[in-house]
DNA sequence: CGAATTTCTCAGGAATCTCTCAGCCGGACG
DNA sequence: CGTCCGGCTGAGAGATTCCTGAGAAATTCG
């Protein structure tokens, strides 16, 4: 669990309640603190009774749309940073045009991580997110920027594609811990991922070829459990 | 002898003999496990392999400055709290800065009991009497991780296949209490388990081979009952 | 729209683990 | 003291798990 995100109170917004669900039960198990909404009235409320640090929102609501909220936000002066959940089409491009200042969005269906880092970067730039605001991580000699999305090990760099960056990333979240199957494949793919759980192998072998290419190896197979990031034990 | 050092690994470090010799013999005394090392790297070397609890670290070695040892393992998230010794002078002041944390440190020369008391400090500040919060489970000098998978006895790190693990850890949580054959099928192989029960007495004796290897045996057998962890008698 | 890149599926083969089996050992008990 | 019985352990077959290359499908971007 992180020790920054303590005390950070989280909004979210959404009429599905298995989102909401889903969303929350991850906000919390990293230690936010977590309050839901279904409409964009209850939304309102809850930010006026709650004072959330900020706010996940749904585009689509049942009574007004997300945009609506945050307008109604804007014109009492209640200054909410804002990250939109948008379906994948035409609406992308126009939560692109309102987000503005410190609000971020990102598309359904999403990864977990995706939508925590996200997050932690509206905190860290809006400073609502009391402590540490590093934006790197590191493990040994590899370094992952999730402001630039460079990374690199013993200081040369090293090419990843987006699905290799997130697996990447909630490996060195959670360093020498042992990561099961199940929870590489929740948190770095869609939580609707449905297919061949054997995607996760191919993309550590990817990794394995660009990171553990030379230097000790650092992805570990955990046989029967799942794989962990950890110096190797002589 | 006290009590509450038992068990517990200190890694004394430093490159004059004499003061490795009479820091060791003082912590013997006093039942801490104790290793030493004469430079950065041996220091490294011995944390990676035998995870001490805390370290005696001076800041003056041959190959490295100790800070910089520090600063290697904290690079690998092996967080070992450090005892740093300093000459009187103005290393001092700069040991104040650096040290963050558990740690810790005492300018030379240093009374014995100087050093030991602020050992216990450090070791009841960390909660160094072994597993306090942690996912880690401890018997006797047996220790297992159950984030890392990790295994070790006595600092030596120990490798365990998934259901090696499952059994251990299934004893590790019962101590001393004697499990019987029904328990130990029942939780550690799937519960509608209907295979030949010997597996058991097979699974059993991988873990003698590589948990009761050296040290007094841990793993006792219950003639007609089962198994139970504990300590052998006298 | 077409090309390039990325993501995912699939299958062969290697490595390792799990479980069965059989012979042996050593304590319990008459 | 001899026999019986539960437990120990080495060997090995079968099953599982994992790795990797190749290519199909999807996505991105010009």
């Amino acid at each position: 669990m992180d020790d920054q995100a303590q005390d950070v109170r989280v909004l979210v917004v959404d009429d599905e309640p298995s989102i909401v669900d889903v969303i929350s039960m991850a906000l919390r198990h990293h230690g936010f603190g977590v309050a839901a909404a279904g409409t964009g009235k209850e939304a309102l409320d809850q930010v006026r009774r709650w004072h959330p640090h900020v706010m996940v929102l749904d585009v689509m609501l049942p009574d007004m749309e997300g945009f609506e909220v945050a307008r109604r936000l804007s014109a009492e002066h209640a200054e909410v940073p804002i990250l939109f959940l948008s379906a994948r089409d035409a609406t992308a491009d126009k939560v692109r045009g309102l987000t503005t200042g410190g609000d971020d969005y990102v598309t359904k269906p999403f990864s977990l991580e995706e939508l925590i880092a996200r997050l932690r970067n509206i905190l860290r730039r809006t400073g609502g997110a009391p402590g540490e605001t590093s934006s790197r991580l590191t493990f040994a000699d590899l370094e992952l920027d999730e402001d630039t999305f460079e990374v690199s090990r013993g200081g040369r760099s090293i090419e990843l594609t987006a699905t290799e960056f997130r697996l990447l990333r909630y490996l060195m979240l959670n360093p020498r811990r042992v990561l099961t199957r199940g929870q590489l494949l929740d948190h770095v793919w869609s939580y609707d991922f449905g297919g061949d759980a054997r995607v996760l192998e191919t993309y550590i072998s990817y990794l394995r070829k660009k990171v553990d290419a030379d230097g000790p190896p650092l992805l570990h197979t955990v046989r029967g459990v799942g794989y962990s990031l950890r110096l190797p034990k002589d």
